[in-house]
DNA sequence: TTGTAGGCGTTATCAC
DNA sequence: GTGATAACGCCTACAA
């Protein structure tokens, strides 16, 4: 399966050299613009470039320089809205910078370290989606000097790390609904999903304690739609309804969503909702989703930035960059 | 600046060999289980490398087997669910292959030639989006023997072609909206924006003939959200309402309902709507969207599974899959 | 079973 | 200015 040999064209440095009757040393010389040419032979090994559409091979280069001029990020999964716009933003910083971009889904699962190791020897560095690899690994890449950008959890030894800011957002969020007279709160969430939501749900608490409020109920639910959608029934179907029902993120939201016109339960009126991430959705529904905004491409902006600016020695000393986050009031809380 | 921090870990097959008394070739065989090597070496060689920690470099592998195990995709933009999709579908079946993925936007503009080489020098193929590579550049990458699959548009000479069909939801589409009493149409477009727009439209205009209605009326539009809302917002304006609305994609549908409540009209009472595509969003407004589902991963994971029957030599000549759509009726066009 | 040596396509350091 | 030539890290005949 290996072999089966389709041999590519492959027109090689040395072919120019001879079709312009120079060597190849003066061949890379014109490409790379390293070092005087004669403005003859110049124009001559632009033609034999020219006529034998020569492309310098990234391999022979990378091995040379002994460096890919690409790097890679992972992620748990690549479905729904969240990932996909981390990886837009990620693309344009690094195609921006000049660099290739390598993308792994680990499928839910920690990724094994085969795998890992073998994207790492593809690339000048790498970005790292919590819940992808586990901290020993990480620490076994940085150990091996590659440089490493950690996305949504915190700081690893030697590693930058890149997050959202939760807890200010769990703040507003819970001030908005408390002054609003809501006071039953029914967290729909799974702390131990990522770091990420145990943050959101970290801080809420720390929010409503502050406040000398009522501790939210946790009501476990797995973070995708289908699982909120049940647990969302499930508590519509309680004779004591909670005043608001705040999801960790907004596939949950969209998912109880659909259990409250299931169960003939009016958002807001009869239950107030909120969701997390600010996803496109959020804000087609009816009643449009009141959310925390999640800057979720420069998310992967500043990763791609932060990862080149490791790699090129730009900056010496490990960060970690929390970027903002907003309370977005729509509808669906009931407070408007 | 030290460079034990610049010049990466770098153990390499030599240091191996050397720890365990072997010579490089000794390590290649146990690495690829290429040949017979006595069990003491072999166990002396695990250790080495595992002591050492040793990981192959995939350059040197991929310089020297001449195969990258790698392949690339071009996307015209990453905007959006349905470029996500089908990279979801994509990144699993070629990961599944044991293919890396590396991938690249144009940013909606036509990618230079510069850019797909140094691409095209880093895998041993490529999937290539319509509006991504101009057709010259195309020819000239299968030129020089570079497996090719072209995605959302028509084939090629040498590559293999992967789309989903639209002349039949066009025409499943016309009917529908026939049979149920609709008559005038009018179509949200932009016929030039990519060739699967323009087989939407082309197939509508064909079922309308076909069965002897009036031509639909075309209202120029840009493929987005906000173009579709404010074209959208002149057709509600009028005095004369069409039947139906026929948006090219979702998201212009779902543009057109922002519109329709900014203009007080009702979906589907007053006018008919519906999209195309099925993204996620579809299903979660209300009216839920009547439209045309694209299987948007299995666009990726045949796009996926043809490049790698390609390289692999698996298959010598060129295909073009034509993958299923399905109407799905939902409450926006009125006829459930 | 194991080692030697040439090759893969560049870059870069020397001499000339 | 240019041209040999040694890396770069690995694979694989060909020998031993």
């Amino acid at each position: 399966m290996t072999d089966a040999g389709v041999r590519r064209s492959g027109v090689t440095i040395y072919q120019v050299a001879n079709r312009a009757g120079v060597s190849i040393a003066t061949v890379s010389r014109v490409l790379r613009g390293t070092a005087r040419v004669s403005p003859d032979t110049h124009q001559r090994v632009l033609e034999a470039i020219k006529e034998l559409r020569y492309t310098p091979s990234r391999l022979g280069r990378a091995l040379a320089e002994r460096r890919h001029a690409a790097n890679g990020i992972v992620f748990p999964e690549l479905f729904g809205p969240y990932y996909s716009e981390v990886l837009l933003g990620y693309e344009e910083a690094a195609s921006e910078l000049g660099r290739s971009v390598l993308i792994l889904s680990t499928h839910m699962a920690a990724a094994d370290r085969e795998t890992v190791l073998d994207l790492a020897s593809r690339v000048d560095g790498l970005v790292l989606f919590d819940q992808t690899v586990d901290e020993a690994m990480i620490a076994e890449l940085v150990d091996r000097g590659l440089p490493v950008v950690v996305l949504g959890r915190g700081p690893v030894e030697g590693a930058d790390a890149v997050t959202a800011d939760n807890l200010v957002s769990a703040h507003a969020l819970v001030e908005h609904l408390l002054d609003h007279g809501h006071r039953r709160i029914a967290v729909l969430s799974d702390p131990n999903a990522s770091s990420d939501i145990r943050e959101r749900w970290d801080g809420l608490c720390a929010a409503l304690a502050g406040r000398g409020a009522p501790p939210a109920e946790l009501i476990t639910c797995a973070i995708d739609e289908d699982a909120a959608r049940l647990a969302a029934g499930e508590v519509f179907g309680r004779d004591e309804l909670p005043d608001v029902l705040v999801c960790a993120c907004d596939s949950q939201a969209l998912g109880a969503l659909l259990a409250a016109e299931d169960a003939r339960i009016s958002i807001p009126d009869d239950v107030a909702l909120t969701g997390w991430d600010d996803v496109m959705a959020a804000k087609y529904v009816r009643p449009a989703l009141t959310t925390v905004r999640q800057p979720m491409r420069e998310l992967g902006g500043r990763a791609a930035t932060a990862l080149d600016e490791r790699i090129t020695g730009a900056r010496e000393t490990a960060v970690h960059d929390v970027l903002p986050t907003e309370l977005v009031i729509r509808t669906s809380c009931g407070v408007h």
